[in-house]
RNA sequence: GGGAGCAUAGCUCAGCCGGUUCAGAGCAUCUGCCUUACAAGCAGAGGGUCACAGGUUCGAAUCCUGUUGCUCCCA
């Protein structure tokens, strides 16, 4: 059989997934096992799989492909969130393409537009998914819209309106003037941008020439101000008291207001106060009870009640208004200036506060039990550093507005009534008979005509929060199979950002309607970044593009590559040579396979003692290396349980056993040994099957010729116990021969000469034997060597604190030997007065733990026997 | 402005309660090899005052304090 010398991903991963899919090997339905459940942090339905997309769900696939190796029920549930804004942004630019104008569109016109949008481009993101090799239950797929988690939504808003916990009020929130729309404080980026602090100076009423200088960045609101605010204390403005100042301009007169508020540093220590347009000003304005001039249209232009420049965008009337304001004397200075401004993460807009009417959720009664699950670990963050974040947004939580102005999403169950007030219903019919009944009394009889449901829909994370529940139907239905069997769900992994939008809010509705945690575990990702640190991103071009990448990598290597380098929490700074590493690894478990599977048996030979003893100690350190592995699975150390992979089959069984067993060229195997190996791959398969899911299915069936198994059934390999003994013997064995091939790369001793090697000891006496074989092949050698004596002509080397010589029949400079021996020695030698300072010095000895100090005792013993053998070699020299 | 975190080899990072011959790994670099599984490979080598300054201790990369630099979160 011939097997290509380079494996090939992109013949085997198409063949493989639709494998696994057409046998329904990823479907999940409650049994009697331990259930293992994730459910997936929903992509937009507007988005295409990025790079992050791609480390989060192969991490998620690992572990669910572990855990289904381990036995358990393992489900995986994918989704997509409807994404309000974006996704409305998107149906209105393809709208405005084809010439519609969105105002122009009935409510129900436009959702079947979105609609249509929705299932032409929503499920691109899933098909990627399984180009990765994603193990998802696909016929568990939802949607936050679908029917289920639609009245799901609805459902939760009336049941927290009639606990009390939502409200509609009208508050400074953040407005998108781009999408029209309120944004939530957590869908605000602030910015650091370069501006200017404008000096502009204010008259004061009545006064022939008296001024207050004010600061502004923004004088475009000038137009807004309803009062000027200094410091009670400042005696800069004690003058002040009593008066009005007028505003530029428009010449209003506004009262002084003394407020310990004022920063006297800043600026001039004079602050102008404008209620609508600035949330601290807000806030003075409710305290003083000042007039709220609301200057902006919801567009961003300035609106009849600013008088000037009606009708125009906020920042050209900013460039304007300094000329004026110039014009008229009342610029004092500009100085340019850096601040913080608040742009929508959705439309990179910036943020406008705006006084509106909105629907909000009280925090605080759901933030205390959330934290506490939290502090007490009942979820578990990793890595933890991430309670600190979490604790201190909780603590200091606010309302969070819920309402958005857009047409795509949940619509609001309020029902307004023709007196303004209105009523909370699921329905038309159960809002009019709400809204006649005797306890609301309304006076008048309501007519169905006379009810006007809300026009506004909800965040888009007031239905991610329910999704952990919402996708087994879990708050309709609360004690149907699925919800009882999966949840609490075990891991969640997401992105630190994502913190408070979601993971923070889906405990909380954990908590609220199971009364359980929504999850065990929190596996927080890192970004991923270019070679430079920067963020990709598209307007930068500075990512690949995820699926391009697979087809030149092949999925196995692009997941690795991704794994590899990234501790939880920790940033990837991605490059090529990532995803290189990982196709080199696939590359050589294939050629591991190639020869293995090369082999002719010979099943009448004997196994000879040196293959027995090699497959011992490779059963030993494959053991010591699953209970490693599993210790830092239990941790959620993912990134370093690969590498320990990594490492164990390149170097160990790759590099060491295979080239310790390895027939003579064209010579056959003994069978036991044979076996062994074969167990030994499969073992190691199995083990990296949940990295590589479709290399190591290619070659479990390569192996077994197995037409209907799947590697993704087996169980993975159990940890045996381990020879420590054995280990440490050969760990010398393999300094032995590093030092050997050592010596034959400083001497320029091709490896095809063959040479002896002496060893200082009595055969069996200190030194095992066990080995010798291992050691002719792996350094072919004539012979090795037992000798009390240096042979004549040889070079020495010391492995542990054992004298080992090489005969040479020439290239010995003696000079360079003396030279060489005389550095080891005076290494040596320093090392071994710093032990003897410690052991000299009695509170060490007193105070160490016994086993340190035996520790430090062995160490001057070894290192006065080493230095014991350079000075002998030494004196061989000089003589 | 408030809070959190980080600083170890050229790069990315391990290094748990202070003590293993402790200063490590991978990548990159350099040298030599197309040795019949693998050049996507093999063998070997170099490279760090553990940011800086103090302190605690018999002992500090590890604990404490300060300084500097960077990052993130919140307002």
């Amino acid at each position: 059989m011939e097997i290509a010398s380079k494996y090939d991903p992109s013949s085997v991963e198409e063949k493989w997934y639709s494998f696994w899919m057409k046998r329904g090997m990823f479907r999940s339905v409650p049994d009697e096992r331990e259930p293992y459940c994730i459910v997936i942090p929903p992509p937009n339905v507007t988005g295409v799989l990025h790079m992050g997309h791609m480390l989060n769900n192969t991490i998620q696939d690992i572990l669910v492909r572990r855990a289904r190796m381990l036995g358990k029920n393992a489900c995986w549930v994918p989704g997509t969130d409807h994404a309000s804004i974006a996704t409305e942004a998107k149906v209105v630019a393809k709208l405005r393409e084809q010439g519609i104008d969105k105002a122009s569109l009935s409510r129900e016109e436009f959702l079947q537009h979105a609609w249509e949008w929705k299932e032409k481009h929503g499920g691109i993101i899933l098909e990627q998914l399984k180009k990765l090799g994603a193990s998802c239950d696909w016929e568990r797929t939802c949607f936050t819209m679908d029917e289920a988690r639609y009245e799901t939504v609805i459902d939760v808003f009336i049941d927290l309106y009639n606990k009390g916990l939502i409200y509609r009020g009208a508050r400074m929130i953040n407005w998108d003037p781009k999408a029209l729309t309120a944004v939530s404080d957590e869908e605000v980026i602030y910015k650091e941008v370069h501006s200017k602090l404008y000096f502009v100076r204010y008259k004061v009423e009545g006064s022939e020439d008296e001024w207050v200088t004010i600061a502004t960045t923004r004088p475009e609101t000038i137009l807004g101000d309803t009062a000027i605010c200094v410091h009670p204390e400042d005696d800069r403005y004690r003058g002040l008291k009593g008066k009005n100042i007028l505003v530029p301009l428009i010449g209003r007169a506004v009262p002084v207001i003394f407020d310990e508020y004022v920063d006297r540093e800043f600026g001039t220590g004079a602050l102008k106060v404008t209620p609508a347009h600035d949330i601290n000003d807000y806030n003075l304005g409710l305290k003083y009870k000042l007039e709220v001039v609301d200057t902006f249209n919801p567009d961003g232009t300035l609106s009849e009640a600013a008088c000037l420049y009606v009708g125009e965008d906020r920042f050209k009337v900013r460039k304007k208004i300094v000329k004026d304001l110039e014009a008229a004397g009342h610029i004092v200075k500009i100085e340019d200036y850096t601040n913080k401004v608040g742009y929508s993460e959705r439309t990179d807009e910036v943020i406008e506060p705006r006084i509106s009417v909105q629907w909000f959720m009280k925090m605080t009664e759901l933030a205390k039990p959330a934290l506490d699950v939290v502090e007490n670990d009942i979820v578990r963050f990793h890595p933890a550093k991430y309670k600190n974040m979490y604790r201190h947004w909780l603590e200091n939580v606010n309302d969070w507005c819920i309402s958005r102005q857009l047409l795509w999403g949940h619509r609001i169950p309020a029902w307004y009534l023709p007196d303004g007030s209105f009523v909370v219903a699921k329905t038309k019919e159960e809002a009019l008979a709400l809204a006649n009944s005797p306890i609301t009394d309304h006076g008048s009889r309501i007519t169905a005509e006379g009810l006007k449901q809300d026009e506004d829909v909800l965040d888009t994370w007031f239905s991610s929060w329910l999704w952990p529940i919402s996708v087994f139907d879990g708050i309709r239905e609360p004690s149907n199979p699925d919800i009882n069997y999966y949840y609490p769900t075990m891991d969640l992994v997401t992105a630190p950002e994502i913190i408070f939008f979601w993971v923070a809010r889906m405990i909380m509705a954990g908590l609220e309607y199971r009364k359980q945690v929504p999850f065990r575990n929190v596996y927080f990702t890192g970004i991923v970044r270019d070679k430079q640190g920067r963020k990709m991103s598209k307007s930068l071009g500075n990512s690949p593009e995820p699926i391009e990448l697979i087809g030149r990598y092949g999925a196995d290597a692009v997941r690795m590559g991704m794994l590899l380098c990234s501790p939880a929490g920790n940033d990837v700074l991605y490059d090529d040579s990532l995803v290189e590493q990982g196709r080199n690894f696939c590359n050589k478990v294939w050629n591991a396979m190639r020869l293995v599977k090369g082999w002719s048996v010979d099943s009448e030979a004997i196994q000879p003692a040196s293959n027995r003893i090699s497959v011992q100690w490779f059963d030993s350190v494959l053991n010591a290396a699953l209970r490693d592995i599993n210790e830092q699975f239990n941790k959620y150390r993912l990134s370093e349980a690969l590498k320990d992979v990594y490492k164990l089959v390149w170097d160990d069984f790759c590099a060491w056993y295979l080239e310790m067993i390895k027939p003579a060229f064209q010579q056959s195997i003994d069978s036991p040994t044979y076996e062994a190996t074969l167990a030994f791959f499969e073992k190691l398969i199995r083990l990296m099957h949940p990295f590589m899911p479709f290399l190591t299915e290619e070659i479990y069936h390569v192996l077994h010729n197995s037409g209907e198994e799947s590697i993704m059934q087996q169980s993975l390999p159990q940890a045996g116990s381990v020879d420590e003994g054995l280990v440490r013997e050969c760990d010398f064995i393999r300094e032995l021969v590093i030092s050997v091939r050592s010596v034959r790369s400083e001497k320029n001793i091709p490896m095809k000469e063959q040479i002896q090697v002496f060893i200082r000891s009595e055969k069996d006496k200190g030194v095992s034997s066990h080995f010798d074989d291992v050691v002719v092949k792996l350094c072919n050698l004539k012979e090795l060597n037992y000798s009390q004596d240096q042979p004549a002509d040889s070079v020495s080397f010391i492995v542990g604190t054992t004298e080992c010589f090489i005969p040479l029949v020439s290239n010995i400079d003696p000079e360079a030997e003396i030279k060489r021996i005389e550095e080891e020695l005076s290494y040596e030698q320093g090392f071994l007065l710093s032990v003897m300072k410690k052991l000299g010095n009695d509170s060490f000895v007193n105070n160490a733990p016994p086993k340190v100090v035996d520790a430090e005792k062995k160490k001057k013993a070894d290192t006065e026997a080493r230095i014991q053998v350079l000075l002998g070699q030494l004196n061989s020299f000089k003589n």
